[in-house]
DNA sequence: TCAACTACTCATGAAACGTTGAAATATGAT
DNA sequence: ATCATATTTCAACGTTTCATGAGTAGTTGA
């Protein structure tokens, strides 16, 4: 991933609405959310909405198709998970320290190496 | 980690130069890097400069120390992972296409329940 | 065709961001 | 004291972002 692309999932990233709709769509996995759903679900105007998902899209971290009258967005875990690997491994080297955010659940059970 | 803690790093890390600088200080560890030669390094002006560092300083991802007539910053290092750690486990549910980020360089080489 | 429904676009204004250069502050050397 | 160096602060300007509400476009069923 470039830089550029980065910074613009960053960007995407940065907002409250934004990071809930992430949250919100990850668990839905690849049947999405209806737009109509998610400003229900969120409590979001309609143009706000429309607005935050398009930023979204524009920086790849979502996807859409439409269905009927309905659109369906779904959160691309593969972008995603590239976005925090370039915080990860372009941008912090992989530091040591850094790399232990990875293992929070298992903390202190892992061998040294690792 | 905050959800207004985690967006405000997120914002201070949406950008080219500041990006950079987290580059450039991850690598010096501890004992940090003076303003004037950050900016001789990346060819960045004193007062931009100086507007950059205290926007990640606020966001709590660099420190700095003053040292006779120099300030000295460095990342640090425990927040990044945090800030990455909320990312991957508060907004991504560690969802485990994108917990694979984790685990570029070593890929494949794991076993399976790690 | 018409009405209802769903989603998007647009214009507006307020707020935040980023760059610049000049001025101010702090520290150290002569 | 005076001067030089190092860094920060400030005001100004243009750009970008965001929330709001009104209006528009596409889809469905009567």
């Amino acid at each position: 991933m470039e830089q550029s692309k980065a910074l613009n999932a960053l960007s995407a990233l940065a907002n409250g609405t934004r990071l809930e709709l992430v949250r919100a769509l990850i668990g839905t996995g690849a049947e999405g959310l209806a737009a109509g759903d998610i400003a229900r679900r969120l409590d979001v105007s309609a143009s706000r909405l429309s607005f935050h998902l398009s930023t979204l899209e524009q920086a790849g971290l979502i996807t859409s198709r439409r269905e009927s009258r309905h659109v369906f967005y779904m959160a691309d875990a593969g972008v995603i998970g590239q976005v925090i690997a370039y915080l990860l491994n372009d941008c912090c080297c992989a530091h040591p320290e850094i790399r232990a955010c990875c293992t929070p659940e298992t903390e202190g059970s892992l061998p040294p190496g690792l």
